[in-house]
DNA sequence: TTGAAAGCGCTAACAC
DNA sequence: GTGTTAGCGCTTTCAA
C-alpha cells in the first residue's frame, strides 16, 4: 500500500470537491443521485477505505466503544463480551477492551486511557468503581453502561441483576428443599465484590429463617475448579455433617462436585451443592449442581443495545436500569 | 468535561509554544530541563490527557494494536487475550479486538476495517486466513503475527504450536500405553482447522502403525461438554468395544468423561479419554482425561512481545516463528 | 533550544 | 446540489 488512498483521491477521481465526496459516502440526503453513483463508482474502484482517525478528530466522537471487564480467565465475562461483540457486529462501532484484574486502580486508569479516545459509548463491569472514577464517569456525554450488577447505584444506564438478592433467593430454595446445615465455599471475595453479595444475600436469607451458617471457607486467588475442590475437601474434613453447601460460583462448586464423586458421597441426596451462573457445562454433569442461570449473552448484547439506541435517538432516553431475573435450578428432576 | 484541555491549553500556561510543549511531554531530547519541567507541572496541574486521534493522525501510526480470535465462548482463547492483555499492560498500546465466530469472510471483513485504524501491530489467529487476507497482511508495514498454529506458511512473525504434530504425538503416545480400539469424536471439524490438523496428525501416526481408526463421529457446531457428552454416548453404544477416544478438544473430552462416570465405565482403564489443551480444570475431575498441555497464555504474551520488540528495534529483526512444544499428560499416575 | 508554518484526512458551517 | 474555508489536536519540517 504504497499510498493510501484518501478521501482527496476519490474526489479527483469522481471529479467532484472532497465535500461533495464525503456527502456522498456517508450518504447525505442532499447530493444528487447521479454523483453520489459517482463517487461510489469512484471509491470503490480505488479501494478507497475511510481513515476513522481523521473522522473521529473532525467529529470529536470515535466510532470506539470501549469494555472493561475484571477477567478473561472466567468463562462468565468471555460470554458477556461475545454478546457486546455480537450486538455491535456490522453496526461499524469498535470495541476496545480492558482486564482489570479486580483492581480498581487499575480499572481507573485503563477507564481513563479509554476517555482519552473520546469513545462513543463505555461498557464498565459493577457499580463499585472507585468515588474518583465514578465521579470521571458521570460527567461524561457519551453513554456509560454498568453491567452485571444492580446493587448500588448506576452512573447513567445499568444492566444486571441483584446479586444480593440472588443469594438470598437461593438460600430459601435449598431450605425449602429441605436442607439444614449450610456451609459456603469462596474464593477471592476480597476482590469480586459481587460474589460478596451473593454471599451476604444467602446469609441474610438463612438467619431470617432462623438458620445459621454452620461452616465456612474462603480463600484469595481467583476462583477455580481445582480450588474448589481443595476446599470442598478441608470443609467436609471438619464438617462432614454439612447437607449443602453454596459456592462463590459455578466453577468452585464443580470443585466441590468432583470431590464428591471421588469420596462417593451421595449428591445431592446427601450432599446438596449450590452454585452460581448456570455454566452450560452443568447439564453434563454426573451429578446436579444447584444453580441460579444468569444470561450473561444476554446482558452483554442488552447493553451494547442500549447504547446504540443512545446514540441513534434524537432525544436521549434517558438513564435505563434494566434487571434481569436469574432463573434458580436446582437439578433435582 | 467543559472544555479539554489540549496542548495548546498546557502550552499557554506554561508560557512556551505549543511544539515545545509537544516536545517536553514526549521527553524529546533537545529540551532544557528548566522548560520541560515548566510544561509537565502545567501538564499535571491541568489534567491534560493528549489526544491520542490527533496525535496518530499527524504520525499514520496509533498505538493501537488488533487482535482478531475465532471465539471468545472456548476459554482457550479467553487465555490467550489475558496473556496478550497481560504483557501489553502499562506500555501504552491499546487492544482493539474482533471475533470471527470461525468465518474466514468475517475475519478478512474485521481485519479490514482494523487496518483502516492503522495499527500499531496485528495478532491473528492461526494461519489459514483467505488467500486475498494474506496478500493484505503481507503488504502491511506493521508487525503481524499469526498465533496458535505453525502448520502453513506465516506472513510475517508466528508463535504457536503443530498441531498436526501434536496430534500425531498424542496417537503414539496412546499407542505406548497399550491402547489399540480407537475412536474419535470432534466438533465444529468444519470451520475449526486447528482441530482438523490434530485429527489427521492423529490418524495418520495410528495408520504408521498399522492402527485403524475403529469409529468415528464428528458434528458440526462448536464444541462443547454437552456435545461431548451426548455424541460419546452414541459412539459407545455402537462400538461398546472401543479403549481409547480422541477427542478434538478438552471440553468435548470431559463431556466423554461425565457420560463415562454416569455409565460407570471405568475410566481410564477400560476406556481412556484423550483431549487437547491441559485445561487447569481436568486436574480437578474425578478420573484423569490425557491431554497435550498448550500455553495459551504464553502465547499470547510472546506474540505481543514480538510485536513490542518489533516496533522499539531499530533494525527490524525480521520474521520469528517461534514453536512451543505441547507436553503430553496421559493422566495415569 | 525554541518557534512558526504547514499539514495528517476528515467534516461543520457557510457560501454559491 | 455543490464548493470553499476553516478547523479538530497533534507533529513534522524548517527557520531563528
Amino acid at each position: 500500500m504504497a499510498h493510501t488512498k484518501t478521501l482527496a483521491d476519490v474526489a479527483a477521481a469522481a471529479g467532484v470537491s472532497k465535500m461533495t465526496a464525503s456527502r456522498a459516502l456517508r450518504g447525505a440526503p442532499d447530493v444528487s443521485s447521479a454523483t453520489r453513483e459517482k463517487v461510489q463508482e469512484a471509491a470503490t474502484r480505488l479501494g478507497y477505505v475511510g481513515n476513522p482517525l481523521a473522522h473521529s478528530l473532525s467529529t470529536k466522537r470515535s466510532d470506539l466503544i470501549g469494555v472493561v471487564v475484571p477477567s478473561l480467565s472466567n468463562i462468565v465475562f468471555a460470554e458477556v463480551l461475545t454478546g457486546i461483540a455480537d450486538r455491535f457486529a456490522g453496526t461499524g462501532y469498535q470495541t476496545i477492551f480492558g482486564v482489570t484484574d479486580y483492581d480498581p486502580e487499575a480499572e481507573a486508569l485503563i477507564v481513563q486511557n479509554m476517555l482519552s479516545w473520546h469513545p462513543a459509548g463505555l461498557i464498565v463491569t459493577g457499580v463499585d468503581q472507585m468515588p474518583a472514577l465514578r465521579m470521571r464517569l458521570s460527567s461524561v456525554e457519551f453513554p456509560v453502561v454498568q453491567i452485571m450488577d444492580l446493587d448500588g447505584e448506576a452512573v447513567d444506564c445499568c444492566v444486571g441483576l441483584s446479586h444480593t438478592r440472588a443469594g438470598a433467593d437461593m438460600a430459601r430454595a435449598l431450605v425449602a428443599a429441605g436442607r439444614r446445615k449450610f456451609g459456603y465455599v469462596g474464593c477471592g471475595l476480597g476482590c469480586d465484590t459481587r460474589a460478596v453479595k451473593r454471599r451476604k444475600g444467602f446469609v441474610k436469607a438463612l438467619e431470617e429463617r432462623g438458620i445459621p451458617l454452620s461452616a465456612e471457607l474462603t480463600a484469595p486467588g481467583f476462583s477455580s475448579v481445582s480450588a474448589g475442590q481443595k476446599m470442598t475437601e478441608r470443609l467436609l474434613a471438619k464438617n462432614p455433617d454439612l447437607d449443602c453447601i453454596y459456592y462463590s460460583n459455578d466453577d468452585v462448586a464443580m470443585g466441590g462436585l468432583f470431590h464428591a464423586l471421588k469420596q462417593q458421597i451421595d449428591v445431592p441426596d446427601a450432599l446438596l451443592l449450590a452454585g452460581f451462573n448456570g455454566l452450560d457445562m452443568l447439564s453434563a454433569l454426573p451429578a446436579p449442581i444447584a444453580t441460579s442461570h444468569t444470561p450473561r449473552r444476554e446482558i452483554g448484547q442488552t447493553a451494547a443495545q442500549l447504547i446504540l439506541k443512545h446514540l441513534s435517538d434524537e432525544d436521549d432516553p434517558g438513564p435505563s436500569r434494566i434487571a434481569f431475573e436469574p432463573v434458580i435450578d436446582l437439578g433435582l428432576s
